[in-house]
DNA sequence: GACGAGATGTGATCTTCGTCACACATCATT
DNA sequence: AATGATGTGTGACGAAGATCACATCTCGTC
C-alpha cells in the first residue's frame, strides 16, 4: 500500500504543535516503515464524525491536519468536550489497546487529513515493536494526566469565574509571550468554552466581559491577550 | 533480593477482585521474576501516606492488601476522591511511566501491604519486557476510562440525585445478586461519597434519606440494597 | 448591500445546593 | 457507665448559576 503521503507519520511529527512528544516522533526507522505500511490516509470535510461513542473501535485515527472535537453527550442532550485534538495527535487510543467502546464522539471542526490505522493492525504492530507500546503507554499516561486535570477542573472549583480562569491560563500555555503579554488565538466559541468548564454558554459570557472590565484580558477577534498572567492565577485561586 | 513474600506479585492475581485483569496477570513466567528480583515489600498502618501530589516518581506501587484512598485536594481545602484503589491495582504507573509528578495523594484506608518498584528498575524492566509494556498500555486505558466516568459524572449531570444514582450503581457493579436485589458492602462514609460525587456531605445524606424513602435503596449497617435496580437507573437519567 | 445564521451581550427569575448550626447515633476506649 | 470522636439526620438561609427571553453583532453568501 503505497499512499502518496509516504512517511506522513513521521513528517507529521515535525510539523505537530508539540514537537516530539507525540506518539510518532523518534521511533526507529524500521518501525515508521512498519507503520506506514498499514496506514490508510484519508480527508474528511468539516463536521464529519469519526466514531461516536459507544461504538466498538475499529481503529486508531492520526490527526495530520485540521482540528477534531473530542466530546461526551448525555441523554438529555447536554455537552462535555474532553479536548479539542491538535495536528499530530492520536485518536481512540485507549478504545483499541483496551478492546472497549469508545467513550466520546469525535467530530471534525475544521476540513481534516487523517491516517487511520486497522485495530487488529495496530495491536499486531504493538506487539512487534516493544519501543512502540512504550510510547503507547507513554501517550495514554498523558491523556490520563488531561482527563485529571479536567476532574480537578469541574470537582475541585467553586465558581465559575475559577474555571474559565483557569481554562484561559491553560489555554495561554500554546499562546506567545509579547510585550503587552500572552496572546492566544482562542477558536472556541462561549458555548464551547462552557462544554469545556461545565458551566452554560451565559455563563462564560458573563464571566468574561466581568474579566475584560476588571482588564484581567483582553479580547480582540479570535485572540486573546493576558497582560497579567499573574492577576489571573490569583484570581484562579491556584 | 529475596523477600519473604516470594512471587508474590503474581500470587497476588489469585487474591484480587478482578481476577485476570489486573498488571500482574498472566504474565510469562520470566517476566513475573524479574518483577519480583526488583520489588520491595512494606507494610503501612492506616493513615499512611504513599505519595502526595506534586511530588516527583519514585517508582510505582503494586497494592497487595488493604485499600488505598487516591485524591486531589485544592488549595482551599476541597478535596476530590479519584477513587479507591483494591487489592492487586497499581499506583503511581502514570507519573513513572510519564516521568512527571504524580497528580494524586495516596493514603491507606486500612493497614496495608505493598509491593515497591524503583522508578528506573521499572523503566528498566519495561524496556526489557514487550508484554510488561503492553500490559501497562492496557492498564493506563484502564485508569483513563474511569478518569473519563468520572468526567462524565462531574460535568454532565444536572442533579446531585443522578450523581449519586450513578454512584450507587457503579458500586452495585462488585456486589452479589441476591433474591431480593443486589447487595454491596459500601465501606465509604457519606463525605466519603461527596468527594466521590462533587456534593456537599448533607447533600449525600439527603438525596440517601430520599432515595430509602422512594424505596429504590436499602441500607443495613455497612450493606447497600438496591432492591429495583432498574428503578434506580431511569433515576440516573442512563 | 441585503439576508440569514450563528455568536454574543444582558436582564429577570427560579432552583438547587452549599453552608451553618445543632441534635442525635454509633462505637471504641477507659 | 462515662467520655470523646466520628458519622449521620435535619432545618433555615442565601448565593451562585441555570434557564428563558430577547436584543445586538459579525460574517459569510447570495
Amino acid at each position: 500500500m503505497h499512499s502518496p503521503y509516504g512517511l506522513e507519520l513521521t513528517r507529521t511529527c515535525e510539523q505537530c504543535p508539540q514537537k516530539g512528544e507525540n506518539f510518532f516522533c523518534n521511533l526507529s526507522k524500521s518501525t515508521c516503515k512498519a507503520l506506514d505500511s498499514i496506514k490508510f490516509t484519508s480527508g474528511y470535510p468539516k463536521g464529519a464524525v469519526l466514531f461516536v461513542e459507544e461504538e466498538m473501535p475499529r481503529g486508531i485515527f492520526v490527526l495530520c491536519k485540521g482540528r477534531v472535537k473530542l466530546s461526551m453527550t448525555s441523554s438529555e442532550g447536554k455537552t462535555v468536550i474532553l479536548r479539542i485534538v491538535q495536528p499530530g495527535e492520536v485518536l481512540g487510543l485507549h478504545a483499541v489497546v483496551s478492546a472497549r467502546p469508545y467513550q466520546a464522539s469525535a467530530e471534525t471542526l475544521e476540513p481534516c487529513q487523517v491516517n487511520f490505522i486497522r485495530r487488529d493492525d495496530f495491536l499486531r504492530f504493538l506487539s512487534e515493536h516493544a519501543e512502540a507500546s512504550l510510547r503507547a503507554a507513554q501517550h495514554l499516561s498523558g491523556r490520563y494526566q488531561a482527563a485529571c486535570e479536567q476532574i480537578r477542573s469541574l470537582g475541585l472549583t467553586h465558581s465559575a469565574s475559577e474555571k474559565l480562569a483557569r481554562f484561559l491560563l491553560e489555554s495561554s500555555l500554546k499562546g506567545q509571550e509579547t510585550k503587552l503579554g500572552v496572546r492566544v488565538r482562542l477558536t472556541m466559541t462561549h458555548e464551547e468554552i462552557g462544554q469545556v468548564i461545565g458551566t452554560s454558554r451565559e455563563t462564560v459570557t458573563r464571566t468574561l466581559s466581568d474579566f475584560k472590565s476588571k482588564h484581567l484580558v483582553a479580547v480582540n477577534g479570535s485572540t486573546l491577550l493576558i497582560p497579567n498572567k499573574s492577576a489571573l492565577e490569583t484570581f484562579a485561586g491556584a
